[in-house]
DNA sequence: GTTATAAATGTTAACGTTTTCATCATAATA
DNA sequence: TATTATGATGAAAACGTTAACATTTATAAC
């Protein structure tokens, strides 16, 4: 393996030289710096990236987490998080990924490991994470889910505004009697949404039934299972807002199970416009966010943080936009 | 930041006897081994990886890498591999994931940056990619993608037999014109379900017609195109394999808005079964093929790999399974 | 009680960088 | 021309570990 000292060798100079010309300082003569540039690439050099690390005490590593591998975060997130976050990160920089759910103990979350870490983070358990990274230094920034901490930088769609255009669109194409299929309890998205839905439903004079709303924890099975309850109902819904795609996926399996017809006998509309949303049968009315998006900003608000520790953290919310497919059905010009 | 040194002053030892006793060193007295943990403990020293992996030689890091994050790699098959993988790796291993296409040069494919290597490829184009790394003498295994260099350590499922399988259960249920909506053209395993399919035809004495071949990439889209081509057939399969899940969910979606029905008009097979084809309208027939379990393989093979470089190269099948659900009709007890 | 042997610990160098401080040219100033 | 800045380079130390080799201490053998 070639080293710094091998170029040093071969041009004549002292390897302090060498690294100088190698990382662009101004002390270094034009000639100089350009035969040595030459050198190390004729000879392959790779510098060694422990040795200037540990002397720099920087790890030239992002680490992401999420809470969970294993459950509750839906691939399509986890895809399009990554996607955002590489976009936006230097290719010289490792991004490591991890859930934090796996992890025994907390002592490899260090600053030496790690120059950023950012969370994905979907529930509050995550919190202990969180507080020892922050603790530890390690300058971070919370994905995902709207904390309450100002202290902490932080990067979420707007949940509640989505939820709420969601009842709105409802409202508006003539339903009155509204459902909620909810996300999981504890999860604050879950919270959010569910909120944004009430205020919805009363910014059009709609008074929450409580009767519709049933509780979901954003899995496929759930959303089934919280539509069955829904339509065991006497008085059913006219439509109703799933959490989460996933669960609108499978509240339209209970449906179909039970010959109820959407959108004729029951309008459905979902939370997160993953990739298959658009390939329902019908194609699911949603509501837009962009992961990526806030993987992007999430990730440029992590390299300003790195390069000027004291920027003063920052919240920022990711629009959401309700696309309108064919899950709804318009009442407004018949009776309901 | 607390170092090795200074656990050695409050133990009253050199440092060596800590690097040992920490590192389990069997020179180690068993009284003073437990005497120096339980200060590096008190002390909360966490390692300095960069000075250890400067003088080992070692990086602690696995590199994961997909032919494309971007496009082409279905979010539910990256999740899957990462779970596999994780659930294989010592917790102290960094894993980190790119996409071979968005990285501009190999350089930093190197042996000191990665003590390992996971290359999860689709496509013949990661060739240049896998031959670097080899070449530069790190460890690799490459996942998913059939090769046919020996030398090269591989895990894949088995395509072939799977879509043999597919071809098997459309001709088992009586089916006689059977169609076939193939994957991206260049991807190895395009050509290897191909074959299968063509294999399982002719063990069932049908000779493949070729205006029921039709080309796809994978996407949902090009499955509903390809579809809708085949329905434009004069003479129209009764059924149709396609070459994952995501094509057959684009062809449901041509189906549906022609009007056919599936599977009393019309039989369709997937592969791949990922998550949503339990949940499509009709749940989907498919091949079962287990993107984790590769992972878990492939990473069992590479650790092995790293520890006795020597091992020879294994080239690994992991089977496919026909999973039955509700989108093949059984035509073998009425006329065809 | 030596002496030989093994077990436990210590000393020192090494890994490949960057950085601090010193040195040496060279150009600018008096 | 002597003096001082300035620009370019080099020497040596430092980063926190492990490892080769040296030394001490305990144990066994005679």
């Amino acid at each position: 393996m070639i080293t710094i000292k091998d170029i040093a060798r071969a041009a004549g100079v002292s390897h302090t030289t060498v690294s100088r010309a190698l990382n662009g300082s101004s002390l270094i003569k034009p000639g100089t710096r350009a035969k040595i540039a030459k050198i190390a690439a004729d000879m392959n050099y790779v510098p060694n990236y422990n040795a200037k690390n540990l002397v720099t005490k920087k790890s030239n590593t992002i680490g992401l987490f999420f809470s969970s591998l294993e459950q509750g975060t839906s691939s399509s997130f986890l895809v399009d998080a990554l996607k955002g976050i590489r976009q936006m990160l230097n290719e010289n920089y490792m991004l490591t990924v991890s859930g934090i759910d796996d992890m025994s103990g907390l002592d490899s979350i260090h600053p030496r490991r790690f120059d950023g870490i950012l969370v994905m983070s979907q529930s509050e358990r995550d919190n202990r994470f969180i507080y020892h990274a922050k603790a530890a230094g390690i300058p971070l920034v919370v994905l995902n889910r709207q904390l309450d901490d100002p202290s902490i930088p932080n990067v979420a769609s707007e949940d509640r505004r989505g939820a709420r255009a969601a009842a709105q669109h409802a409202c508006e194409m003539g339903h009155r009697r509204i459902g909620i299929i909810e996300g999981r309890s504890g999860f604050k998205s879950a919270d959010e949404r569910r909120q944004g839905f009430i205020d919805g439903l009363l910014a059009n004079r709609l008074a929450p039934d409580m009767r519709f709303f049933v509780q979901g924890d954003y899995s496929i099975e759930s959303g089934r299972a919280a539509m069955e309850k829904l339509l065991s109902l006497e008085d059913k819904p006219s439509a109703v807002f799933c959490c989460n795609d996933d669960m609108a996926i499978g509240a339209m399996n209970a449906c179909f199970d039970k010959g109820i017809l959407i959108p004729e006998d029951l309008s459905l509309i979902g939370f997160d416009d993953m990739m298959f949303a658009a390939y329902t049968n019908p194609p699911l009315t949603t509501i837009r966010k962009s992961v990526s998006e806030i993987g992007r900003e999430g990730t440029e608000l992590l390299l300003k943080l790195m390069e000027q520790p004291d920027t003063p953290p920052v919240q920022r919310l990711i629009g959401c936009e309700l696309v309108r497919r064919s899950s709804v059905s318009n009442l407004s010009n018949r009776k309901n």
